[in-house]
RNA sequence: GCCGGAAUGGCGGAAUAGGUAGACGCCUUGGACUUAAAAUCCAAUGCGACGAAAGUCGCGUACCGGUUCGAUUCCGGUUUCCGGCACCA
């Protein structure tokens, strides 16, 4: 049998098609299997082989559970809204939409010649006005349900893409989509309320099964900490300045207090500031900055304290200096903090810097030095002192301040709230209505969906306005509660939007009375598998585990959590190591790989370069090797005979299907591979096999390689698809050997190894160590003090 | 700085409820086939020393130390690299 993959594969993926072999059936008799990839954005670029690397994973899983007899949803789509194609469109006044579909039409044929078993009939397009109805009515719901609200707000804006930009979108000050320098500026901004769900995506987390590093990162990235709001009276003035601490035990070491220079207190008593000039010279100072500058110069601080107005320390009624300075941010906590220079190194060097007083409350350091922040017997705080537990400590220092009314416990979040508009024509149009009368109303359900207009010049407006504020038409309509005249939102929604409720679509992707039939979500949710990047597990994961919660709360979907399992895959890096990108030009295009060596061998090769979490490096090299494999066991059709069973490959056989039968549930393809091939090896050794040997052996290659797999499984006789025939099973007595090898050392270092029975005990396997004449050599002259023998592993003699 | 993860031959990587380190593949070397090359097949292949050879001995899982009959695996410390967060009070 030849193997000339260009016509095996085209056969195979024609035949597949034709039967329909991959459609999920609704309701089906056989359990469900629901497995879900990230949808991919489709650049111009086409894919690369990363995208192969974080879809094959599944794409193995998925065929060996259709086998097992699942019934299994195995879906594609693309998250088509997004600058890269907009900013495309600007330069080349070509529709987004045309080149979205172009691109759309290339990540298609790349998909379907690796022979992905994907559902085609199910793909979604976010950018598909029946689909992004569904986006904009989830929308309308959490504006219904008080989680959209609308704030002016200093705002990340790229002066380059003339885009307003999210705190995740703009990492190190930089804009994540031109890289230019972010600046500061004040907008009215959307926003969605997603921490109020902050607790809740947290207790989420316990019921599901990520890996352990994608938990932790999850719950980072909401960051509860608890303490409590402590209440500071100022001199002369009615109002209070409230902070929040998580360690309200140290009051007592508190010198001084700091607001965020912005903080509206000061505005409010600018008349009793006497310094007022200095404090709005400092603002300025501070606006100058980015958020990025800001936190990157933390060593030396920066300040000015506030003429005018003092603090007093509620537990002992001291007066105490306050200051503004630019470490303190307004968007965490209250914008305000009380300083205990002695237990907080930030605090201490603005102490040490303004010649503030530092009192020690804690034992254990030595604060000439530096900030004492671990644990340590209570000092020099009055009711508090004699404490050494931080818990207890913090304990009664709430309860004394709840007392006195002074303060109570509070939870904090680094989590904010998710800025929610984009100034940009290619994305969902928020579907609101701005009316002088009554505000904002939604617009109504019944006018689902806000479509897009069409428009030719999509370059944004200037001072960061939409592009489609320039369209009257789509501006000016009608307030749907009172008929007054109104203005129409032009802002559209940021890319996140449309991946957060994608995998519901899935269930039901046609449906056009509801996001989805009840029931059908009912059957197919949750995902039970659920792998992409680490670099998505917080922003992508939590935006739509909050789209999901909420959508729970009010009835739609019938589970708490999407994801019942979330694994992810490494990197390919180029073959010089590096992170594939086009500007180093080292990226590895598939369609290269499948045109060279066919698309079994890319699978293979990409499933077994590595372990599948881990990053590794592309080696054509390497590429060659699995090749090598496919022929060799195309090259097994010449050595059968037979039917039955091989004596001499029996255990063998059984091992080796227990072994890919469970590395495939575990990810680890490359060992699984590895166990192929030495099988194969000891085919070729013994020289024959069966045709129900090479059968099973096609099965067991079947997820990995399946056009070649299919190809032999019909050469051997077989009418129907392999892809659908019974996954094969193994006899566990019959992976166990009858003779073992096992190790003898002497004093820790290996001298032998024996063969012994399987049954034999312990004193007929010393005494044939014993008997070995490398034993005896390394046991010359010498008494034997101990003897170990651990069951079919190994025998370790202790001589002197 | 904080939170994760990792470090094993020339290379990608196997093996951890403590038990023969280096599976499998790549590279390399020798041989077979061939007019020749490619492809294929067979053999060798962690490092070092001795030996004509069969082989023998020693050293080896980032580094230092510990527990143990026995440590890549467990414990303490150090270094380096990768990912995430970062003045979060």
């Amino acid at each position: 049998m030849k193997y000339d993959f260009k016509q095996i594969e085209k056969k195979w993926q024609e035949k597949w098609e034709a039967a329909g072999a991959f459609h999920a059936q609704d309701f089906s008799e056989k359990p469900k299997f629901y497995a879900l990839v990230e949808f991919p954005y489709p650049s111009g670029a086409g894919m690369h082989v990363g995208h192969i690397k974080a879809y094959i994973g599944l794409e193995v899983v998925s065929r060996k559970r259709r086998m097992e007899g699942y019934n299994v949803l195995f879906p594609i789509g693309f998250d088509a809204f997004g600058l890269p194609t907009e900013n495309y469109a600007v330069k080349t006044g070509i529709h987004p939409r045309k080149v979205t579909d172009a691109n759309i039409k290339k990540f298609t044929q790349q998909l379907q010649r690796v022979g992905f078993s994907l559902d085609w009939s199910r793909v979604i397009d976010t950018t598909d006005e029946a689909y992004y109805k569904w986006t904009q009515w989830i929308f309308l719901k959490m504006l219904d349900h008080g989680l959209v609200f609308r704030d002016k707000a200093l705002v990340n804006y790229c002066p380059s893409c003339k885009v307003v930009l999210s705190n995740e979108d703009s990492q190190g000050g930089k804009c994540d989509i031109c890289h230019s320098d972010v600046v500061q500026k004040s907008k009215d901004v959307w926003y969605l309320r997603i921490t109020e769900y902050a607790d809740k995506l947290l207790e989420g987390l316990e019921e599901v099964d990520y890996l352990p590093n994608v938990k932790q990162q999850q719950i980072n990235w909401i960051g509860r900490s608890t303490g409590a709001f402590v209440d500071f009276s100022i001199t002369d003035i009615e109002e209070k300045l409230t902070v929040y601490t998580t360690r309200p035990d140290t009051l007592f070491g508190v010198t001084f207090m700091v607001m965020a220079p912005e903080h509206p207190v000061i505005d409010a008593h600018r008349n009793q500031i006497s310094n007022m000039e200095e404090i709005v010279a400092y603002r300025a100072e501070c606006a100058k900055k980015t958020e990025f500058e800001r936190t990157q110069l933390n060593k030396d601080k920066t300040g000015v304290r506030i003429q005018g107005l003092s603090a007093v320390n509620p537990v002992n009624g001291k007066e105490i200096p306050i200051y503004i300075s630019d470490y303190v941010m307004m968007g965490y906590g209250t914008g305000a903090i009380m300083a205990v220079p002695a237990h907080d190194q930030r605090d201490y060097d603005f102490a040490k810097k303004f010649g503030i007083e530092i009192i020690e409350v804690i034992q254990g350091g030595d604060i000439s030095k530096e900030a004492y922040t671990g644990d340590g017997e209570m000092i020099n705080s009055g009711f508090l002192n004699g404490y050494t537990n931080k818990k207890d400590s913090i304990k009664e220092a709430i309860a004394q301040l709840e007392k006195m009314g002074k303060g109570k416990a509070g939870v904090q979040y680094k989590m904010k709230d998710w800025a929610f508009n984009r100034q940009r024509y290619w994305g969902e149009p928020i579907p609101v209505i701005h009316c002088d009368k009554c505000g904002i109303v939604g617009v109504p359900y019944e006018e689902l969906p806000l479509r897009l207009p069409e428009m030719e010049n999509f370059a944004p407006g200037t001072e960061g306005e939409s592009p489609l504020a320039k369209i009257a038409s789509f501006v000016n309509c009608t307030c749907p509660k009172c008929g007054g005249k109104a203005r129409r939102e032009t802002d559209t929604m940021p890319q996140w939007a449309g991946s957060s409720w994608y995998f519901l679509r899935y269930m039901d992707p046609h449906n056009d009375t509801c996001l989805a039939d009840p029931k059908k979500l009912a059957y197919w949710s949750p995902v039970d598998w659920y792998n992409g990047g680490m670099e998505h597990v917080t922003r992508h994961m939590i935006y739509s585990r909050f789209w999901h919660r909420f959508l729970y709360d009010i009835g739609v979907v019938p589970t708490k959590e999407p994801y019942a399992k979330r694994t992810a895959q490494g990197l390919i890096l180029g073959p010089d190591g590096d992170k594939m990108s086009k500007s180093k030009g080292n990226v590895v295009d598939p369609n290269d790989v499948v045109d060279e060596y066919g698309a079994d061998v890319l699978r293979l090769y990409v499933l077994f370069m590595g372990d599948y979490e881990k990053a590794a490096p592309w080696s054509e090299k390497s590429v060659k090797g699995c090749k090598r494999f496919l022929e060799r066991t195309v090259g097994l059709m010449d050595l059968v005979q037979g039917r039955g069973v091989t004596p001499a490959l029996e255990s063998s056989f059984h091992k080796t299907v227990k072994k890919v039968t469970s590395d495939i549930e575990e990810m680890k393809f490359n060992t699984a591979i590895a166990a192929m091939m030495a099988l194969i090896n000891e085919i070729y050794d013994a020289g024959t096999l069966t045709v129900d040997e090479m059968k099973t052996f096609a099965s067991l290659l079947c997820p990995f390689a399946p056009h070649i797999s299919e190809e032999i499984w019909e050469q051997c006789g077989e009418k129907d698809l392999l892809s659908l025939s019974a996954w094969p099973t193994f006899d566990e007595a019959k992976t166990i050997d009858d003779t073992i090898e096992i190790a003898v050392q002497v004093c820790g270092k290996l001298r032998a190894t024996i063969q012994i029975p399987r049954e034999a005990d312990q004193s007929a396997v010393l005494a044939a160590a014993k008997a070995d004449s490398k034993v005896q050599a390394a046991l010359e002259g010498k008494t034997i003090v101990k003897e170990i023998y651990v069951p079919s592993k190994i025998v370790n003699i202790v001589a002197k």
